[in-house]
DNA sequence: CTCAGTGTTCAGTG
DNA sequence: TCACTGAACACTGA
């Protein structure tokens, strides 16, 4: 579910109802997988008492600088997010980081499916995978020319390509589908049969969407009507906005729903 | 009971 | 060395 609109609601979440406050009580739930390179209890106790001084995302990653100059990072991989509570309201199961505020908000990393992480390090810029990851579309912009360069030579599906996350940052399943839909891109076409007009097309729709998506906070049931996104879900999807079938193949090694009769 | 589905990493292949 | 593919990961819900 996590994808760039998400990541990036919940990263304006936390600017502006942590960024200034002080932890003063920390709980890391003891999971191994989650917190994969620093033990649950040296995490919260190096998080306890230090202020949250800024927030930061490209992509889907998500960290938060501390006054101490560590970077706390957030991945959520695939059931992961982000709450920010009020002191009588109910927490939700599966939490893994539960954060006392100073200003008294309670903010809660939760993940049911346990593919995630948290890692507190000192910059987390310059280590995999942040440190390779490719520009954020949001945040850092994608050059018609740099794109149309990186394309060219790519031999690998279309659908692969969007996918990739040194070649843009926060592009996952439903949006790379929703992008070649919106574009008019078979998913099964390559990087290299793409011709400046198609790869122009490509980067407008991925721009469109991306900003649409993060202006409704990426409340879905927001989404304009006419996007496949509506239409994608289940096994018997069967038609888009406009009565075109809606057909699932494999392409880049995810289910990838697209309508023939619209995407060549 | 089986299996799809989320994102990322890693092993294997070319 | 690099580009690419496909499996694995943990778990829920269909």
């Amino acid at each position: 579910m996590p994808e760039l609109p998400e990541v990036e609601t919940w990263r304006q979440l936390a600017e502006r109802s942590a960024v200034g406050a002080v932890i003063e009580q920390v709980h890391s739930a003891d999971d191994r997988k989650i917190f994969d390179q620093n033990h649950p209890s040296s995490v919260s106790r190096k998080l306890k008492g230090r202020t949250i001084v800024a927030t930061h995302r490209i992509g889907k990653h998500f960290w938060m600088k501390l006054d101490s100059g560590d970077d706390l990072y957030i991945h959520f991989g695939m059931t992961g997010s982000l709450h920010v509570l009020d002191p009588e309201e109910e927490a939700p199961s599966h939490i893994k980081l539960d954060l006392m505020l100073s200003n008294g908000s309670r903010m809660v990393y939760r993940n049911m499916r346990r593919i995630g992480k948290v890692r507190l390090v000192p910059d987390i810029t310059v280590i995999p995978p942040v440190s390779t990851l490719g520009p954020d579309p949001l945040e850092q912009g994608i050059a018609l020319k740099d794109l149309q360069e990186c394309l060219m030579v790519r031999k690998g599906t279309i659908k692969g390509i969007l996918l990739d996350q040194n070649v843009f940052a926060g592009v996952g399943n439903w949006i790379a589908d929703e992008v070649l839909y919106q574009a008019k891109l078979s998913p099964h076409r390559t990087g290299t049969s793409l011709s400046p007009s198609d790869v122009k097309r490509l980067r407008t729709c991925l721009m469109r969407i991306l900003n649409k998506a993060v202006a409704v906070d990426a409340d879905s049931s927001k989404f304009p009507k006419t996007w496949l996104f509506h239409h994608r879900w289940g096994k018997k999807a069967e038609q888009d906005a406009r009565g075109d079938a809606i057909q699932f193949d494999q392409v880049g090694g995810r289910t990838t729903a697209w309508v023939p009769a619209r995407q060549l």
